[in-house]
DNA sequence: TGTATACTCTACTAACATAATAGAGATTAT
DNA sequence: ATAATCTCTATTATGTTAGTAGAGTATACA
């Protein structure tokens, strides 16, 4: 699994429109400047994520970005596997890597897939409820800190 | 982490010296016709392997390269950060990702250490004898299955 | 119905990484 | 000597990443 500017990008994203689940759609714009991403960047992205089904748009005035499903039901993995594809660490557990003759023959296999499992269970088990939460505790931990 | 083609027949050229330890040096040609290689990028790994300290070579005649260590002292973890770099997930985890502006203040830090720290728990205790074991292991049961 | 505000879509590009390939040179056993 | 073998530097083709550019479409509201 490699997380690509793109990825974290998103991430950020849907954790924004997390956060702000419930109250009405957030601009471009504003999701640009509150996660400091490129704003042309992020247009494609969202289309992205769109097309993945994670989040709807309004157009026109008072438009912006929604997300599709509560945030409870967006899981950290299902985004990373969208945006920057396969979790695994090489593309024979998938099968599309040629650099294996014979895939019952190699010793490697095994341990690429117990990575990948150990890395499934991480980010499949976190949901984006589960990360609006830990960020709205680290906002009010960093403010009393002050 | 992402295994590259150059990681992977890294791998199997430590794999297959490993067969081959206490038994004098295997030529590139070797090495490379076994684990089907192409040979002028298998020359240049062997390269950086050699100045990694994972292999010693002969020159000349009745050359070829050996281990320097012996194989239950070579990690798969170390040869894999030896080739392919960092076995993280994200650059963030080892502070050469610029995207974001306040590492304290992310949430999704402690999730890549997180991934990070389960797959070095992997590839960190699976050393080349265990996994020259397997492979003769494999290679036995494949021979009866026929 | 005009217009400002916002999303939509396709194309393009610079920089970098990957997976090799090419070829001349150095060393050693016999 | 010479054949076999490793050594080293350059070059290249292909693909990916991280953007940028610009014209187009939809909507609220005055
Ligand atoms: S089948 Fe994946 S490295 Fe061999
Ligand atoms: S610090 Fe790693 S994604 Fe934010």
């Amino acid at each position: 699994m490699h997380i690509t500017y793109k990825g974290d990008y998103a991430l950020k994203t849907i954790l924004a429109l997390s956060l702000h689940y419930g109250s009405g759609p957030t601009t471009i714009h504003d999701l640009a400047r509150r996660a400091d991403i490129p704003i042309k960047f992020l247009e494609q992205i969202l289309l992205d994520l769109k097309r993945g089904g994670f989040v709807e748009s309004r157009r026109g005035k008072v438009g912006g970005y929604l997300l599709s499903r509560p945030p409870q039901r967006i899981k950290l993995g299902e985004v990373v596997r969208f945006i920057d594809g396969e979790v695994e660490p090489i593309a024979c557990v998938d099968n599309k890597y040629k650099g294996c003759k014979d895939i019952s023959k190699c010793v490697f296999r095994n341990i690429w897939q117990d990575v990948a499992r150990a890395t499934f269970k991480i980010v499949d088990n976190i949901t984006f409820e589960d990360l609006a939460k830990k960020e709205k505790k680290l906002h009010t931990a960093l403010t009393y800190q002050i």
